[in-house]
DNA sequence: GCGACAG
DNA sequence: ATCTTGTCGC
């Protein structure tokens, strides 16, 4: 399949993508995180999802899903490379969550189908993208305040904050992924916020699929077997 | 034509 | 994304 097949596919589902709060919780008892990395060459494509219990924003449950990559990466497809592991790792969830965070972005694409909206749409759920470079569009200069934000602006339309979450560092691009609205989206990103660049679901996605030290040790003693003092 | 370009 | 130690700055 080629790319100007693959690109008229976004412009297909990019008109599916709901870009307002559409979703039953007034709380959400579950938030989850995903992330995706390689191995081997970039013949394998691992993806990592994280369940968290919020606002206790404590982790429950994690899943890492293998598989063959299918398709290399092309600047704007990102989408059709990393959900069929993203997919594998949804199924193997014992428990769904109410809203999940992708690393990558929402609409803030191209074709307004980042990976985030991509997958919101293949499972339906209320999903938002946290990007840490930008792919498209235009922002002017943050100041050097944590909160600090500037709207992403493409085409007259925004489609996402360029939020600085934490000092010294650089900003996250936060999106609608599908069935939450912009500036929704980055109010569930700050109340997932814990004093690290990345949001809790995200940071912990990112964590387990790479074996972090902060996974190594909740492995070896999980908060939830009440052995801290 | 030239530069940019998620993970 | 991934290959990889120490190092500079707050």
């Amino acid at each position: 399949m080629d790319t100007q097949e693959l690109r008229q596919q976004q412009i297909i589902k990019a008109a599916e993508v709901i870009r307002h709060d559409d979703y039953s919780f007034d709380q959400p008892a579950f938030i989850a995180g995903a992330d995706v990395g390689f191995e081997q060459e970039g013949e394998v494509t691992r993806a990592a999802i994280a369940l968290l219990r919020y606002p206790s924003l404590e982790l429950v449950e994690h899943r890492i899903a293998r598989i063959n990559t299918t398709m290399p990466y092309i600047p704007g497809f990102l989408s059709f490379r990393e959900y069929p592991a993203l997919l594998a790792a949804w199924e193997q969830l014992q428990q769904k969550p109410d809203l999940l965070f992708v690393d990558g972005h929402g609409i803030s694409h191209p074709r307004r189908l980042g990976v985030a909206s991509h997958f919101g749409l293949l499972v339906d759920v209320p999903t938002i993208g946290v990007a840490k470079k930008r792919l498209c569009g235009k922002f002017e200069p943050l100041g050097p305040e944590v909160g600090a934000k500037q709207p992403l602006m493409d085409k007259g339309e925004q489609l996402a904050w360029v939020w600085r979450s934490k000092m010294r560092c650089n900003p996250l691009f936060v999106a609608t992924g599908h069935r939450v609205s912009t500036d929704s989206a980055l109010m569930w990103v700050e109340r997932c916020m814990r004093g690290y660049r990345l949001p809790e679901p995200t940071r912990w996605a990112d964590a387990v699929a790479s074996n972090r030290p902060a996974f190594q040790r909740w492995q070896a003693l999980p908060p939830s077997l009440g052995i801290e003092e």
